[in-house]
DNA sequence: TCTACCTGATTAATCGTTTAAGCAGAAAAA
DNA sequence: TTTTTCTGCTTAAACGATTAATCAGGTAGA
């Protein structure tokens, strides 16, 4: 029987046309000096013979793996699979692979997660940092995605101006007091969130903000934010700094009979999977993690360009100037006007606000 | 100024010593015969230059990348994070990286994800299939996570006992009229655990299916699911097959002002990242994503061994036989005994089932 | 003493590609 | 005609590891 062949090399396709691998290897990159007619008698016997190159051998020659790695500060993350797809698929554009290190757990984690990135020859990086962590230099070129305001840091969404969206989107509705939510307080992408959103509010609004972590270090994981007595005290607007929270807050609001929106806001961050599909559905803002991911990526291009021209400088951090995404306002059912404290609920009857809802993740109607 | 050295090679510490790279190779791999003091000194020579093989040289003379692919159907699944983490941790510790590719989209994307973690030289893959599509046999060992039912899997989470979990706990909670709720029709896991719910309810109990895309066709995306009707239909139990389905059941009903757990119960599927959080917390099913990441990872290499040994020949499937993991049942506070249709809510105060509630994942208590 | 075998190393080929250098012949410049 | 330049290709040396084959020298058995 036949036996499969393996796949053929380009030693292969030079023997079969009776020239040189090196002419092949030129025809198929282009570069050296090929005449136009045995060029194309090669593209088509590599393509009859279906020769695919290998990496790997290029690699090793080269010096160029084509493998771009992707650290994540916590997988568990729900932000994960938005930034994974968006790299995936910008590396995926310009011929690179992706491969993944999660650094879940210490930062010593993150350490090691990278040094196995490194050893396997990653040309360059792209890290999601843990909360309130620096990355060292390291031995190749590297895009930070954190927030504007981390030392050292390239890209990020406009975390700030996001919050003034929701800020200035509550204020405007007419909400005089409100609560923000935020989990960590070492959070620099949080805290960004957070002073957005005082900046949007503007000085006539009464504040404050709830630090789960600090209510759980209390009241157990998992345990009730005390939301109801907010209300009681005038709260009507409630600005978490992630949808997590935000579907937190807004499912012990229900679940204490006050009514959103009609009563209280719920807002969030991000544009979570499960946003657009609760009831009410989550007015909140999300990132533009296509343009960071393509940002991150051309740095990194630019980087391991300029690091093969001016061979053993620059594997430092790429572009200086961090570049800053804006951020979108999606308005959707769980804003609006602050209610008396009166019923909680409407009329029974079909959902008052029911309507042609926005899908994930790219529709409802971005605001800039 | 010192000039920083490039990462040393075999060939420099073999300089070092003043004997042959092969020496080295053999010394530190443990293969040949060298003389356990030489092995000593290299050993000692090469952490002293902190040498670092070059794994692209090495997967070149090898033909073995230690990289493996990870293909997902549609990242921005929830359960992604889960799968991807479980999976890059089991091949960690086996000394392999995972390379990720998205087929989000069609068939086409998935076949071409696939071609192109080919071309990148893994060793194997795990596939994690769209809904109702099957792999065809490529030119390495893959791992097919999927369900059990689906012909040529290999490992798998036992959706349909995962049901039967459901199933029990509703029945013997008391309910005996209960709406699962689905989202795709075609979709082998969720008609897996559909029957399993069914066969865990048992006779005594009503039941329908309601079919998220189909309401969906016809209403709009996002719109509502009609559940407060189903309630005045009788209906006391909404098992939903996903997570983020019971998440929009849970919020529509609390919506509508219809008690959770006090009233009806709401149940899910996958223990994602909201389930312990929201209130009231979801009772849930978990697949044991390690157990089947490790078991994925080790047929890998047995087949990836296999290959190595009988050459050329099996690069098919790999464990004949499917694995299939038992699922484990999170009892949390969505799921009670059915209650009369009086008020919606108990009298107010704390929340009356407040209690220590699990923290994700690993928590609750799993019952077999 | 001579052959056989074992030990501990070396040599050299190999994986598949890239690329600098070289070379023969033709075309252009002198 | 001679020199120079260009064109189109080949040669050969990498890249850094693995590994089969070989070899020198010591030890043991006959």
């Amino acid at each position: 029987m036949a036996v499969v062949r393996q796949s053929p090399n380009m030693s292969a396709i030079a023997a079969a046309l009776g020239v040189s691998a090196a002419t092949v290897s030129n025809a198929l990159s282009g570069k050296g000096r090929v005449s136009p007619e045995l060029a194309d008698k090669v593209r088509i016997k590599a393509a009859e013979l279906g020769y695919v190159p290998s990496l790997t051998a290029r690699a090793l020659r080269t010096g160029r793996s084509g493998v771009l790695g992707l650290v994540l500060p916590d997988i568990a993350n729900p932000l994960f699979p938005q930034i994974a797809q968006a790299i995936e698929n910008a590396a995926a554009a310009v011929g690179y692979g992706v491969l993944i290190a999660d650094s879940r757990g210490d930062i010593a984690t993150q350490t090691e997660a990278i040094n196995r990135l490194l050893e396997r020859g990653v040309d360059g990086m792209v890290v999601v940092p843990r909360r309130a962590t620096r990355i060292a230099d390291i031995g190749c070129p590297v895009a930070v995605i954190d927030t504007p305001s981390t030392p050292g840091n390239t890209i990020a969404a406009d975390h700030w101006q996001g919050g003034e969206l929701i800020g200035r989107h509550l204020v405007q509705l007419g909400h005089r007091r409100v609560l923000l939510i935020g989990t960590h307080r070492d959070s620099n992408v949080q805290n960004d969130r957070i002073g957005g959103v005082k900046a949007g509010l503007g000085p006539g609004v009464d504040c404050d903000t709830l630090w789960i972590e600090k209510v759980e270090g209390e009241g157990g994981e998992g345990c009730l934010l005390g939301l109801a007595d907010r209300v009681a005290a005038g709260f009507t607007g409630f600005a978490a700094v992630s949808d997590l929270s935000a579907l937190r807050a807004l499912t012990e609001l229900q679940r204490a009979g006050i009514g959103v929106p009609e009563r209280v806001s719920v807002t969030g961050f991000d544009n979570l999977i499960w946003s657009p599909v609760v009831t009410p559905a989550l007015t909140t803002v999300r990132m533009d993690l296509a343009t960071i991911a393509d940002l991150a990526v051309a740095a990194l291009m630019r980087a391991i360009e300029a690091e093969a021209d001016a061979d053993g400088a620059g594997s430092g951090r790429v572009s200086s100037a961090p570049d800053r995404v804006a951020m979108q306002l999606i308005i959707r059912q769980s804003s609006g006007p602050p209610g008396p404290g009166a019923a909680p609920y409407p009329a029974p009857g079909p959902y008052p606000l029911h309507a042609k809802i926005p899908t994930h993740p790219t529709a409802g109607e971005p605001q800039a």
